[in-house]
DNA sequence: TATACACTGTCGGGTATACGACAGTGTAAG
DNA sequence: CTTACACTGTCGTATACCCGACAGTGTATA
């Protein structure tokens, strides 16, 4: 437990409450280990908990009509989430499964209660937590709306660039571990098409590909060229 | 004002307020009167306020980096909005104009803070209501992304039904006062599509075309054929 | 080293949908 | 009634994208 702190803090979201309250969160804590391809929860279940990632990486999704699934968000080390279901009492939004093993911390909801109960003066960081999940929302529906693909692709990239590199400077060389299979399920869209988008952003260079990866040497090139016009 | 006291009560977050907090919400309104057209507010602005429609409908949009503009939520009255930019203190996330003449009440920033600070059990209000803004907008990403047009138009379809048709009972024919082209704008569409659609969907029995107008004759057929399969 | 497997690169045909064009129809104002 | 205008209904063409197919390449395991 105490060798994943370091992990759980290093949140931007969670580095803005003041230790006593880092404190009385850790203490609710436990820990879960999950194998690769193991389900934490269902879209539609009942939410039991708040998460931490301590390690590992797993993969948001929603299941469309047709069956076909979306990869709506990947969850590194220092990620919380799933706390709109401790708040409203409603089902889980998402699927999530595990990419790898995976160590996560869990606050039960009991828990969950009971610390906003004793510490009221969490409400208002659990609000920010809140904004950060609408507001990231909205980003990611301008970015799947009535873009050209390429667009979207681009969008994307650098949505992974921030949520993966924000404790690297921006200016330096990031290289994203996703295929381009995964990367076309976030757009909705084909492998092949991905990969020809890529090709064409290669031959501009403004990304390289490589086996299973991704990387984008400038990624303040690779906004300014395609975040306007 | 007293006349639109029913009007913003109607909303289904400020009716679980308790009468003395919807007190103390109203004690600190202002109305503010806007001609068709006009725009409330723009994205990328400091926000400045927390409001209510009373009368009227707003139109809220995103417009592309190809300048085509998406069509995103109309607000009619009782709907509550813009309560984001208050807890986080970032600009506002869409565009906002009038579609007719608007009657909306204000909640002026320093007001709403001033609010928070007396009444500290306002926040698990906005907390539901921030969760009710992430839901929304996860369905709306789950109605705009892998799904074929036809899916996504019935999804919009019943979006606009529950929201607009929210206190009449659900097997009532709703008719919804929207333009082919609206429509088209919301699911990123042309009109030319959405008429084809439409004409299909007529077709099967479960919608009717007006001029300027809708209507759904039975919801409910509508949503279990094509929400699920 | 050999084998299996996952991922990449590329081609070509099929399809959904955007978009221009134009005629028809409801609605409002003089 | 006439005129103006916004909205609807329906073509045909152009095109972006999906998807099957298959060869090539990196990586892991025995």
């Amino acid at each position: 437990m105490e060798k994943f702190k370091p992990v759980l803090a290093s949140s931007t979201w969670f580095s803005a409450l003041p230790p006593y309250l880092q404190k009385a969160m850790f203490d609710k804590m436990r820990l879960k280990h999950l194998k690769a391809g193991q389900q934490l929860h269902a879209k539609g279940e009942d939410g039991v908990g708040f998460y931490g990632v301590c390690e590992g990486r797993l993969r948001v999704v929603t299941v469309g009509v047709d069956g076909r699934e979306m990869l709506f968000a990947l969850l590194g080390p220092g990620t919380w989430f799933g706390e709109i279901s401790m708040f409203d009492d409603l089902p889980r939004t998402h699927d999530n499964f595990c990419e790898t093993n995976c160590t996560v911390a869990i606050i039960q909801k009991n828990a969950f209660k009971a610390l906003l109960e004793q510490y009221p003066e969490l409400y208002p960081h659990f609000t920010r937590l809140l904004c950060t999940r609408v507001r990231s929302a909205f980003q990611f529906i301008d970015s799947s709306a009535g873009l050209s693909l390429k667009h979207q692709l681009v969008k994307r990239l650098l949505m992974l660039t921030t949520s993966y590199g924000q404790h690297l400077p921006k200016h330096n060389a990031i290289t994203l571990t996703l295929s381009q299979e995964s990367l076309a399920q976030m757009i909705n869209s084909s492998r092949q098409t991905v990969n020809q988008l890529l090709g064409e952003l290669q031959q501009e260079g403004l990304v390289k590909r490589h086996y299973g990866k991704i990387t984008i040497p400038e990624p303040d090139t690779l906004f300014s060229r395609y975040q306007f016009i």
